[in-house]
DNA sequence: GTTCTAGAAC
DNA sequence: GTTCTAGAAC
């Protein structure tokens, strides 16, 4: 089994059941089938669940390395994991901190006598060396102990006999606590004891120097897990992930605690990338459209090193404080895609590279600031010359389309460019193999990209395009940061191959058109998601019009912090442990903060773009039974704990008009105020009927649970499965209704009274509450209709 | 989403 | 006078 199966969240493999189980043909069945196969799934769900408890009992030691400037409170991590942590833990400290900030004031001062308190510290303390360090972890890590290395570990080189100590037994994470220099510096000249003198001043002018030399660490260095705190929240967060990993568990796998979990960008390739002048020469660059040869000497020579990779060195400019650096960068979507149907396709140079300039051309003032890359193995690639020099006729801007020489499926590590999507010139069946670069990302990609592939269409029309979703599971995501494949099909020129056009360029060029069409519109329906759209149609190519609005970053749309919320817990889980009960590549399931009754869950959608659900539509359909899958599951432990427990899984049905839609102002940034749906990202109450809750005190809480608002999840997937969508509801109309009690539907004249009422009312439900399994666990004295 | 509070309802 | 609600504020 791979290494990544074993490291399965709870409840991720009844998802991935789900996702297996769950054919197209989905769309076309009635209702009450939907019910049938549900129960079938909670079945293959319940015997997947119980092995994946096994696999998770199998706890490795971590040996997590930690990456920090001296003052970033290493240490401190260290301790507050250790004091309330299950695990045992053992912390490696080399004290070089010290060292390496005397050694370097030594430097500065050159040598004159210096006072630092910190001196007195190394030469009376019992710092290990390096190689001590080593020993000692390997020590630990044998006898079963976790361990922290607690030193500076600011670079590659420092890090890599640690990440040597992990294998089959041990999983090496890596904490970095990248928070603002200012912070570090103050907390070392206050440790240093001489605040505000010579001395303080050389620690802190050190501190910086080291920071501006600093490597940030990559999943490709030999890492299973990054944890990257910004700021004091995120170290808090990930003191209390690290605390709360017991003997027995494992944290999920990839890079966690950037501010989009898709964003695997590093930092200082992003900066590289903007300020390619002023970095290593040896570095992997883009080849500028403006030049003409140069860079894509320097590119090749790069990729074809000795090493394979190209150093990572960030060189920070002198006029910019580290701490000032903006991680925003790193938002930037990038798409790289090959040339469509040149290769195997055997469409003529010449008019393809017309075609794919005219066409970034048409796309340029909607792409905002997401990027294009054209990419080709070779140097001697007559496409990516001929579009260079086309596009550089047609100044197309070249920080935002440029070409770049290098495997497709290794530009991030083997070249340090970070694209979260890339294309695929895939074939008309989107099955893997046929050489070339569709047999390249298929193998890339991994059985995670064949069967999201699957999931989403069997086949594909030339000039058209395919966006699939890449699971974290596929090497692609967690290895190269590719978040979205899309594939593409063009026109065939090449007899030997189905479907080819017999010279006939001019259909082949209205194909090729319409196939980077396709591809740039698919980008773009992603890169508008990623970027802040608070509503989405959902569907997979959205008007570019939208879009401009948002990337262009004249307007930014917010929302109501408590709103923001529930987006941020499906977007980072992690970070939010106390709250989350489970999660998966699709659902996070969590206690509403405000229970409304005994037992009240929200199983959270993970996708982006799906805010409520007027945006579900049929390809959401698996998504939707999956999150009534996992709720059930739920709601079978709960059942199994309080026999006395009944529960509705639904949705709330916000009006599609949103007539009380609120007002969010932002006067710090002066931009006003936006109008913004009342919530964002879809989630499915999972509610038990006794509304025995202090939390139930409005009005509008009661008849939100128990009028025509809620929307049983049964009924929602059938009518997106019938209808295509779910219809809305008069929600004012709902909410202002009289309060009735919901199981004998008498009126009652306040909330008090209704909660009185229903404490002690035990009348059976309403007979259409107890059809199409509504009610959970069915109910079985039916007939008793009031 | 909640909390606060003025004013309606009792 | 007390309880309750709706809407503003957060």
């Amino acid at each position: 089994m791979p290494k990544d199966e074993t490291q399965l969240f709870r409840g991720e493999a009844v998802c991935k059941c789900s996702e297996f189980s769950i054919d197209r043909g989905l769309r076309e069945l009635p209702g009450c089938i939907i019910v049938l196969i549900t129960k079938l799934l909670r079945v293959c769900a319940l015997l997947f669940f119980e092995k994946d408890e096994e696999e998770k009992a199998k706890g490795k030691p971590i040996a997590a390395i930690l990456v920090g400037a001296p003052g970033s409170g290493k240490s401190t991590f260290c301790e507050n994991v250790m004091r309330g942590s299950s695990r045992p833990w053992v912390r490696v400290c080399q004290n070089n901190e010290l060292e390496l900030l005397a050694s370097e004031v030594f430097k500065m001062l050159k040598k004159r006598s210096i006072y630092l308190r910190l001196q007195d510290t190394i030469n009376n303390g019992k710092s290990g060396t390096k190689p001590q360090c080593l020993k000692s972890a390997a020590a630990s890590l044998k006898e079963g102990k976790s361990v922290f290395i607690d030193r500076c570990n600011l670079d590659k080189e420092q890090r890599v006999d640690f990440v040597n100590l992990g294998g089959p037994e041990v999983e090496v994470h890596a904490v970095v606590l990248d928070l603002p220099a200012k912070l570090s510096i103050s907390r070392i000249v206050k440790r240093t004891g001489h605040e505000g003198n010579l001395q303080g001043g050389k620690a802190a002018a050190v501190v910086n120097r080291m920071l501006q030399n600093k490597e940030l660490p990559k999943l490709s260095e030999g890492f299973s897990r990054i944890t990257f705190c910004r700021n004091e929240t995120d170290v808090d967060a990930a003191v209390k992930t690290y605390t709360a990993v017991g003997p027995l568990d494992t944290l999920p796998h990839g890079c966690f605690g950037q501010k989009d979990p898709n964003a695997k960008t590093q930092l200082g390739i992003m900066r590289f990338l903007k300020r390619p002048h002023e970095t290593n020469t040896r570095d992997s660059v883009p080849s500028q459209l403006t030049e003409e040869k140069g860079p894509c000497g320097k590119t090749q020579e790069t990729v074809s090193s000795s090493s394979g990779m190209p150093s990572q060195k960030i060189k920070v400019s002198e006029d910019m404080a580290p701490g000032s650096i903006s991680q925003d960068e790193s938002d930037i979507p990038t798409l790289a895609f090959p040339s469509i149907s040149t290769a195997d396709f055997q469409f003529d140079l010449e008019k393809a590279s017309d075609v794919i300039v005219g066409k970034v051309e048409e796309f340029m003032d909607k792409l905002g600031n997401a990027k294009l890359v054209l990419v080709d193995l070779t140097e001697r690639s007559k496409i990516l010359s001929l579009v260079r020099a086309k596009a550089a006729e047609k100044k197309i801007d070249s920080k935002r389309f440029f070409t770049f020489i290098g495997d497709i499926c290794q530009l991030y590590t083997k070249g340090g460019l970070c694209c979260n999507v890339i294309a695929n010139a895939a074939n008309w069946r989107l099955k893997p193999g046929g050489g070339g670069v569709n047999a390249a990302i298929f193998n890339a990609g991994g059985p995670a990209l064949e069967a999201a592939t699957k999931e989403q269409a069997r086949s594909l029309l030339p000039g058209n395009a395919l966006v699939v979703p890449l699971p974290s599971t596929s090497p692609l995501y967690s290895k190269e940061g590719v978040t979205h494949v899309i594939h593409v099909l063009g026109p065939n020129m090449n007899p030997r191959r189905p479907n080819c056009l017999d010279n006939d360029y001019v259909k082949g060029c209205k194909v090729l058109e319409d196939a980077y069409s396709s591809l740039f519109k698919g980008f773009l329906s992603i890169a508008n998601t990623q970027v802040k759209v608070p509503r989405s149609s959902g569907s997979i190519l959205s008007g570019p019009s939208k879009l401009e609005d948002e990337v262009s970053g004249t307007k930014t749309k917010t929302w109501a912090p408590c709103l923001q919320a529930l987006y941020n817990i499906a977007m980072q889980p992690e970070k939010h442990n106390k709250q989350v009960l489970e999660a998966s590549d699709d659902v996070v399931v969590l206690n509403d903060i405000y229970p409304k009754a005994k037992q009240h869950l929200l199983v959270l959608a993970r996708i982006k773009g799906l805010d409520t659900l007027v945006d579900a539509r049929k390809e959401h359909l698996p998504l939707l039974m999956t999150m009534h899958e996992v709720g059930l599951r739920w709601v079978d432990k709960f059942v199994g704990e309080d026999a006395s427990l009944v529960f509705r899984l639904g949705y709330h049905s916000y009006d599609a008009d949103m007539p009380d839609a609120k007002v969010v102002e932002r006067p710090e940034e002066n931009i006003g105020c936006d109008l913004v749906p009342s919530m964002r990202q879809l989630h499915l109450h999972v509610i038990s009927q006794d509304f025995d809750s202090k939390h139930l005190k409005h009005k509008k809480h009661w008849n939100s649970f128990t009028t025509a608002f809620f929307r049983d999840s049964v009924d929602v997937m059938e009518e997106i499965n019938n209808q295509g969508k779910a219809t809305s509801q008069d929600e004012k109309r709902l909410m202002s209704m009289e309060l009735r009690c919901h199981r004998c539907r008498s009126a009652h004249p306040n909330i008090p009274r209704l909660k009185s009422h229903i404490s002690s009312c035990q009348a059976p439900f309403p007979a259409d509450l107890q059809k199409k399994g509504r009610l959970v666990p069915e109910q079985t004295n039916s007939g008793c209709d009031p």
